[in-house]
DNA sequence: TTGAAGTAATTCCATATTAAACCATTTGGG
DNA sequence: CCCAAATGGTTTAATATGGAATTACTTCAA
């Protein structure tokens, strides 16, 4: 094909590139977890906090798509979030089909405080890195999540 | 600190990489599970499956650590591939604590049929990436997964 | 050689997740 | 206005997963 690298080549560096990828993700994910559990909350737990303390209150079909998970599975968390006295459902009185989801003064406090701690893990993962390869990583992992995600 | 960025610059920096890279890796699985549910297959079992082809057979344990899982689901990985006579436990003679998982022979002609088709999958999804970010992704992927891992 | 500690697999239990069926509400075209 | 389609949430059933307790086998040191 005229190119310098034959297809087999090509193929070896997507197929190192992808497992590098996912590699790396799943190792930073699962040092994330532990410190998530240790404050007993789940990954998605944590996420609706973070992302309705960040937004505002938010409803659950959103809260899926942000979160990429399913409706049935918003409705456990949230549940879960609730029993926990860290959100509450209300009605949301546009519309009457959906519960906007916002923090109750115990979830406000804790998510205010944990996610400074969340951060700084997130900020010695990244530790190895330079800024240059910060920015490149991003670049790049934008141009792959596009893909139609 | 004499630095060009403050902390939280930097921060924010090191949150958006952080976030891409989560955001992508989430997208592309999720396409390739797709795929794999297709074939009736779930993550785990095409990681015994790719494993057991190209490495030959392997022990439960040694599956659980590549494939970053526990030991009790490998367990049932396995046993669901083998209802799908898809592989085989054999005790190993040289250690009978030990499972060697290999393929049968149907399990070789699907794995070596299907195998192309997911490489071209995964080609489709890095088709958007130069040679040269691919091998930056590596590197800087392979930077983070050390970390501890 | 024997007994204790370590290791591979299994079993059992709790939980997260998805998908499909369902209910309540909203929306939009006749 | 009204009915059909779309939409947000919930429920239910099936599955994947992790972790703790258990069993069978191996290793190592006294």
């Amino acid at each position: 094909m005229g190119t310098k690298y034959n297809g087999k080549e090509e193929d070896q560096l997507t197929l190192n590139a992808f497992i590098k990828l996912m590699r790396a993700t799943e190792s930073i994910n699962s040092r994330l977890n532990k410190h998530l559990a240790e404050a007993d909350l789940t990954v998605s737990q944590f996420g609706v906090l973070e992302a309705v303390h960040h937004l505002g209150p938010l409803n659950q079909k959103t809260l899926g798509e942000k979160l990429l998970k399913s409706g049935g599975n918003i409705t456990l968390v949230i549940d879960n979030l609730e029993r926990c006295n860290l959100v509450e459902r209300e009605r949301d009185p546009h519309d009457r089909r959906a519960m906007l989801i916002h923090l109750t003064e115990k979830g406000a406090d804790f998510i205010t405080s944990f996610f400074p701690k969340h951060l700084n893990h997130i900020r010695k993962e990244f530790a190895p890195l330079s800024q240059q390869e910060k920015k490149d990583l991003a670049t790049i992992c934008k141009k792959l999540g596009l893909k139609n995600g």
